[in-house]
DNA sequence: GTGGTCTAGACCACT
DNA sequence: GTGGTCTAGACCACG
C-alpha cells in the first residue's frame, strides 16, 4: 500500500482520497477497525494531526465512525459506501468523457473505442 | 479559449498540451497558419520564449512546421494528427480504466456503466 | 434516579443540588425520612464522607434536620421548601432571560415566544 | 468583549458559540469583515490554529465565508442567521422548561411566573 | 492504548 | 497582510 503523496495539494485531502479508495475498493470492509491514528500516520509518513484531520473529514462524510476509546471503524452501513462509490465513479466518468470531448470524440465514438478495447481483450 | 495554466507544472508543457488539443479537436485544421509567437504568447499571458519552446517541441513531434518567412503552420499530414489523437485518447482511456479499477470496477462493469449512461442520454 | 456526577465540579455540591431537587420537586415530602448516609452514598456511588458533607450543608440551609437516634428527615416547615423552590426558580429564570438577551431577544419577545409555545401545546 | 473561556470544554467549541452570539445578537452584521484569524486569536488569548478551527466550523455552518486573500466575512444571507437564532433560542427554551420541570413546575406555572415578572417590570 | 485538543512555530500562495 | 496547511510535541479523558 503506497501512499504516493504529492506536495502540490493538501496532504489531508490526498489521505482522504486514498483511504476512501481503500474502503470503496473493499480493502477495508464495513465494520473493520482502522489502524490507530498514530499508526496510520506513521505508515503514511505524515504527522498524526494531519491524519487526524483526514479521518475527521471521512467521519463527517459518514464513511467511518469513532469509538472514542477503542478506535475508528469503517461504517457498517454499506449503502453509505455504495453511494460514495457511485459518486466517485460518476466523477471518473465525467472527467473521462470530458477529456475525450476535448480531443474531439463524441460520446458515441468514445463508447465505440472502449467497446473495441474490451473486445480485443476477450480475444 | 482559456488557457488555465497552473504553476505546479512546467508552463511550456501545459502550453504544448493545450495547443495539441486545439489541433486534434479540429480548432486548427491541417495547413492552418498559427498566430505569431508573440501574439500567441500574449494571448496566453506567457513569455514569448516559453511559447517558443512549446512550439519547438510540437515541431519536433511533427505536428507543426515552420516556414521561415511566413510563420508556423499546422502539418498538412493529417495522419500525423490522427496518430497523435489516437495516442492521447489511448492515454485518456488508460487513466479512466485505471481509476475505475481502483474503485473496484472490472473492465466489463465499467463498460456497462458507460453504455448505460449513453442509453440514458438517447432517451 | 440517576446521579450524573461530573468530575469538573466539587462532588458534594452536585449532591446537594440533586437532593435539593428531590425535595423541591416533591420526590421527598416534608417529614420524610432520608436513607442513611451510608445507603445514600452507596446509591450515588460516592464516599460516605462526601455525602455527609452534602447533607450537612443542606442541614445548615434548614432543608433537612437530624434526629441523632433515628436519622435525617426532610424539614416539616414547607415554607422553607417553598422559599428554596422560589429561589431556584428565580435563578433558572434569570439564566434563561440572560441567555435570550444575549441572543438579542428583549424580555417581551422572550415572553411572546414562550406564550406561543404553550399555545401550540394546548392545540 | 470578554471571552470567558473555561477549561472543561473544548476551547474551539466555546469560541464558536461566542462568535455565534456576536453574529446573532447583531454585534457583527451580515457582510461585515471579521478580524483576521491571528488578530481574533490574540484577542481571545488563544492559539491561531484553535481560532482557525472554530472559524472553519462556523464556515461549514454557513454563518461566515472566506475570501481567501482578503479575510473572513459574515454571511450576507440573513435568513441563515435567523435560522441559527431560532435554533439557539429553541434550545434555550428547552433547557429552561426542563429545569423548571425538574423543580416541579408545570409549563403553565412556569409561564405564569414569567408573565408575573414582566408585569412587575412594567410598573 | 485509544482519540481529541491545544500550542508554538513554520511555510506557502495570493494580492 | 490574508487564510490554509503542516509538523512536532504535549496533555487530557477514557477504560
Amino acid at each position: 500500500m503506497s501512499w504516493n503523496l504529492s506536495t502540490d495539494r493538501p496532504i489531508y485531502i490526498q489521505l482522504m482520497e486514498h483511504i476512501q479508495l481503500l474502503i470503496i475498493s473493499g480493502y477495508y470492509k464495513p465494520g473493520d477497525k482502522l489502524p490507530s491514528v498514530r499508526e496510520f500516520a506513521a505508515e503514511a509518513s505524515v504527522n498524526p494531526n494531519t491524519m487526524q484531520k483526514a479521518l475527521s473529514e471521512l467521519e463527517r462524510a459518514n464513511l467511518i465512525y469513532t469509538n472514542r476509546t477503542s478506535g475508528k471503524f469503517i461504517t457498517e452501513d454499506d449503502s453509505m459506501i455504495a453511494v460514495m462509490k457511485q459518486s466517485l465513479a460518476k466523477e471518473e466518468v465525467r472527467k473521462f468523457l470530458d477529456g475525450m470531448k476535448k480531443l474531439g470524440f463524441t460520446k458515441q465514438e468514445t463508447l465505440d473505442i472502449l467497446n473495441h478495447i474490451c473486445d480485443d481483450n476477450k480475444k
